[in-house]
DNA sequence: TGAAGATTTGGCAGTTTAGCCAAATGCCCC
DNA sequence: GGGGCATTTGGCTAAACTGCCAAATCTTCA
């Protein structure tokens, strides 16, 4: 793999990794529902503030939410709707995983 | 948060998770192709055999791809088609990323 | 200007990852 | 059974990630 390959899979990489917690996929799942402050997501996930703010931050650092001040506020939102796929497919694999237990189980 | 739908998204978050490297995303892609053998993926990616071999169960505990034992050598492949979805999911997300990244240039 | 509330950032401790080498295991063939 | 190749696993170190608390910012409103 070259340099320019490796390149293009660390890009990748790092928007995927963006989203590999759970608190930021409940985010995201939240925020396809409409922008939230953080002091409403800090609230929903119950840990502290500053916590749910970098959660917060990698997402908006790989380009998947973004915010906007309101007041004393920051909101947030989904900037690509199409990371919503990605629970599709998780659900599949787990769907796939699930049967395939019942197989061994048999 | 209650304690099922935290194990919801630990679950989500475990399957995103292995997806979540540079050389497992590039893994999953060359998968994609065919089946691919341990020795072939490590003389794609350059490192050493057992680094790859972990980056395999990996996925393999995440359920995204299977092994197949063929004489000595052991060969890998996707077990769901979809998590190639990911991909173009990702490319959105860059594609938007770059395009922000213009307009605050221009 | 000053107090109060919302958010971010600095700093720390505990946990997880990634990669390498070396050793163990598994399989084939003589 | 033993040698040789393919793969996995144990062990180690360096780096990255998480979460909390405390301190710094920023905004509103009196």
């Amino acid at each position: 793999m070259d340099a320019k390959n490796r390149a293009k899979y660390e890009a990748r990489a790092r928007i995927v990794k963006a989203m590999a917690h759970p608190t930021r996929l409940f985010i995201v799942d939240e925020l396809a529902r409409g922008e939230r402050c953080v002091c409403e997501l800090t609230e929903m996930v119950g840990v502290d503030m500053s916590t749910i703010s970098r959660h917060l931050a990698m997402l908006k650092n790989a380009g998947i939410v973004e915010d906007r001040k309101r007041g004393a506020q920051v909101y947030y939102s989904l900037r690509v709707r199409c990371v919503l796929n990605f629970f599709e497919c998780v659900e599949s694999v787990m769907k796939c995983n699930a049967k395939d237990h019942q197989k061994v189980l048999a």
